[in-house]
DNA sequence: AGTGTATATACACATAAACGTATATTATAG
DNA sequence: CTATAATATACGTTTATGTGTATATACACT
């Protein structure tokens, strides 16, 4: 039925926490060892671990186990979700993209869709 | 340097909401009264209203005085800038995006994405 | 075997979040 | 002016969340 209590649901409480922002923005640049990460966070690396649990049961990540290491990388299907959920909104964000000059999709510009009906 | 930390720090908090995110589903048909967004909420109104300041201060909603009534309505930037964020994953996010056929963006052809339900 | 490294998990704790009840505020009706 | 309706806020309580310390597990090397 609606997208926004399915999936959505987590992914957004998985990102509401800036440190698992900056894991993610860490990962973005490719798969990294749980080490790697603690290196880029100011947390230890217990907390660590748990930010990836968390990310990991929210579907942002897969893990590759080599040895004795972990390498964690991005799942791109949260995000997509993501996009569709935004996308969902996509009448409301585009009434005043107009005046910003581009649009953030890469496409040259927006149509202006205009719909709004006050029940 | 990343857009992560700036703006979209209160955007995810704010969304993590289940309850918030069926507000903001409402509020996407369009401006809504506090007791009519009560109604389709689960919770008591005093909630609801806590939830739409947390919305309000996270600049999701506006507020549109109208005698002793207050139509809140969604404001488009916050999902510009989350329609930014996503995008700056839209290299890992469209490596699989290829094989479930179609874009988000509507860019390619039909998407079966439906929504508006509002319950 | 034993030692060291990489990662996960258990536990305790502190803080934050969400909720309901009750109350305050403001507007409207009578 | 009083009563009522619409909304916001204060307060107390419960539950969730993030963290560190300490410990467990698994592998690697000697």
């Amino acid at each position: 039925m609606c997208i926004y209590t399915n999936v959505t649901v987590t992914a957004f409480g998985a990102l509401a926490d800036p440190t698992r922002r900056r894991i993610v923005e860490a990962l973005g640049a490719g798969e990294r060892s749980v080490n790697d990460l603690v290196a880029r966070v100011d947390i230890r690396q217990s907390g660590v671990s748990r930010h990836l649990r968390i990310l990991h049961d929210a579907g942002f990540v897969t893990v590759r186990v080599e040895g004795q290491h972990r390498f964690y990388s991005l799942r791109p299907e949260p995000f997509l979700e993501l996009a569709e959920w935004v996308s969902g909104y996509r009448t409301t964000w585009e009434r005043r993209l107009d005046r910003l000059g581009r649009v953030v999709e890469g496409r040259s510009q927006a149509r202006p869709t205009k719909r709004e009906e006050p029940r």
